[in-house]
DNA sequence: GTGAAAATGAAACCGAATTTCAGTTTGAGA
DNA sequence: TCTCAAACTGAAATTCGGTTTCATTTTCAC
């Protein structure tokens, strides 16, 4: 693959079956080692680079999502109503949340006027402590306090 | 070093050189290898485990604060005023914007009340493109309508 | 069919970060 | 001040996500 490549225009059993499996998981948010093993687990014979080069031609078409997560990058079909949710990623546990808030739209369109700096919400991760871990913190403190 | 650890309790040579290197950046922000390199580049010897363990150890002191960046980690003395800014990054040329914009924290306390996540401003950055990269993208979208 | 362009995948590689572990430093207590 | 266990160090090996390389296979326009 030199330089001037024009890829992308075959459809082949790898995109196929990195769509497919995209498809299958209905939104939610896989690796691309995630798929790799969903799909050798399938039994199909697929090596890891077609999975990066197939994840990133969907992207290109806009069939697939990139988000950007703790370490890694992850993948979901990018569904009409995708388009309009947030993601939420707890630096304790590490689990991912779906945000949908019209004032995340809002202030990401106010940063794009006042301050020259279009965001994209696919690609940004808000990190912070989900409910669940905020409460065992603050448990853990009361426990610290008494020791 | 077994589980039952207690790390952070001596006042050493490596803990002093990481200190002292945030210290010097005066709130830029540095990759743990940048300050691996900056200590040697002064004739330290010093090991990239140490910088490593030592950020880690001044992050839980509260004297330093880590951003997320496409790809690696950024370090940053934890000033006063640095509390008070968010951090943008163009995913097109990688460059770190600081945001000093009340309406970020406002929606940030929104999220926290209506959506119970705690969003931690320190290690959440917002990605998209820049106002350089968006005119380029914009005039090279007008050559390519020309060809 | 045929053949050039595109796709494949095993393996080697990369950079960031973590783990391991033998040796060194630190500092509380004798 | 000396002692010694706990803490720290750092070179090297390892892990992990991801990319590059390249000989081979697949695709599809002709």
């Amino acid at each position: 693959m030199a330089q001037g490549e024009r890829r992308g225009e075959y459809v082949t059993r790898g995109y196929l079956l990195v769509k497919d499996a995209l498809k299958d998981a209905h939104g939610n948010h896989l690796s691309a080692d995630a798929i790799l093993a969903l799909l050798k687990a399938r039994g199909e014979r697929v090596g890891r680079t077609t999975v990066y080069r197939q994840l990133e031609r969907l992207c290109g078409e806009g069939y697939a999502i990139r988000t950007e997560t703790e370490g890694t990058h992850c993948y979901s079909i990018a569904s009409g109503e995708c388009g309009a949710h947030y993601h939420l990623v707890c630096t304790v546990c590490g689990r991912l949340e779906h945000l949908s808030c019209e004032r995340v739209r809002e202030l990401f369109s106010h940063i794009e006027r006042e301050h020259s700096f279009r965001i994209s919400p696919a690609r940004t991760a808000l990190y912070g402590l989900c409910a669940a871990c905020t409460r065992q913190s603050k448990h853990k403190e009361k426990q610290d306090a008494h020791a």
